[in-house]
DNA sequence: TAGATTGTTAATCGATTAACAATC
DNA sequence: TAGATTGTTAATCGATTAACAATC
């Protein structure tokens, strides 16, 4: 069996955390490890550790559990890390710079070949090994390099026109730290959107909550 | 009936998203909107939405739909935004100033008191209005000013220690960026993971997976 | 072989959607 | 009053957990 043809989204977004607990195990030497073991580590139950996998492929054994080097690559691989595609930075403001410089993109998946912004003043300066270029270059970089993603750290009222030019560029998928919502709306485009202000609220609520039951 | 005791943090998760949608339309000037509507601008479920408000109160009227001033009112109170509690970030390296001067805490439920570094080249330099402090001083601060939550933007391998000197000195909330798990292991502690690393691994996935789609 | 642990099917749980009576 | 739309209960759907036969 194994081997689905969609996987749900709830699987995808736990795939990250499986590789990085594997990194973890490899780097400090873990040969193995039982569905039983790893689920106590990082939480989770150990059925659903095997139910994940077995989305994509039998890669245990019985009697014996992973084996953590094995595992860690065959996730590498699902998640498409070695691929390393083209990615673009647009916006390159407080937040885009500290993404472009924090980031390991190598590791993630991605491979950063340009940076862009609207500002003159930002224009020419470097940022993470790149220099920052004007709006006007994106056409050609995209034709040139191909790049398969855009991380868009721009103004809230910029975003859909930047959005919609990106995709007649080739552009199928963004990280997206904007206010504005990518999700919706495009067919075939992949949207990962990180709304830092929704995050923060919620927490908000979790705290606040929490002072509430100290009152009572 | 309305008013749930415990809240899913599914719905939780959705209210700043709500909360966002009707401070656009309150600027707008939009005075009242249907479920109906309402789901269509955001693609949800009419049903969700009113399943969703109802946790809460009945802030509808029946046959008028949901004023929109009150409704978001409502949502700003029950997320605590108001409340706006003392907060401070560890560590002012790129992401962390960038997070200190890109977010509007103010709107989003807090009041930034705070910034540490550990580093001497760093301490000293003005962050967002703030001097950096070192870590030292970060007893004094919590005793004098009380804070709530912390923003981790520090390295995965301080998380641990950092951590558990905040929840000594008071701290209830974490809005944690590190690489470090926080999620788990503390009782009565609110903890919002922005995992960077896995939000790109995802979007990974996800156009690799739309790129096979095209071989195809 | 016996023990361990997987892969997989079945049962449970929770979240989303649909339906409708209540009511503005 | 009639029409609209909520609040809420019931039905459905999907995701998680439990169970167990397969097998290393």
């Amino acid at each position: 069996m194994a081997k689905k043809s969609t996987i749900s989204i709830s699987v995808i977004k736990r795939l990250p955390r499986y590789h990085r607990y594997l990194g973890d195990m490899l780097k400090s030497g873990t040969r193995r490890i039982s569905s039983r073991e790893l689920a106590h580590i990082m939480s989770l139950t150990a059925s659903q550790i095997r139910q994940d996998l077995n989305c994509f492929g039998g890669f245990g054994q019985q009697g014996y559990g992973y084996n953590v080097e094995y595992l860690y690559n065959e996730i590498s691989n699902i998640l498409g890390i070695p691929n390393r595609l083209p990615a673009v930075l647009i916006g390159a403001g407080n937040l885009g710079k500290a993404i472009a410089r924090q980031m390991d993109f190598g590791n993630t998946g991605f491979q950063l070949i340009g940076v862009f912004d609207q500002s003159p003043d930002i224009v020419g300066k470097e940022v993470s090994g790149l220099t920052v270029k004007e709006m006007s270059e994106l056409d050609k970089i995209c034709k040139e390099k191909q790049p398969k993603v855009a991380i868009l750290c721009i103004p809230k009222e910029a975003t859909p026109a930047v959005a919609d030019k990106c995709i007649e560029l080739g552009i199928m998928g963004f990280w997206n730290f904007t206010q504005y919502d990518l999700a919706q709306g495009y067919d075939n485009i992949a949207v990962e959107n990180v709304h830092l202000s929704d995050s923060l609220m919620t927490l908000c609520y979790q705290v606040n909550d929490l002072m509430k039951d100290g009152e009572e």
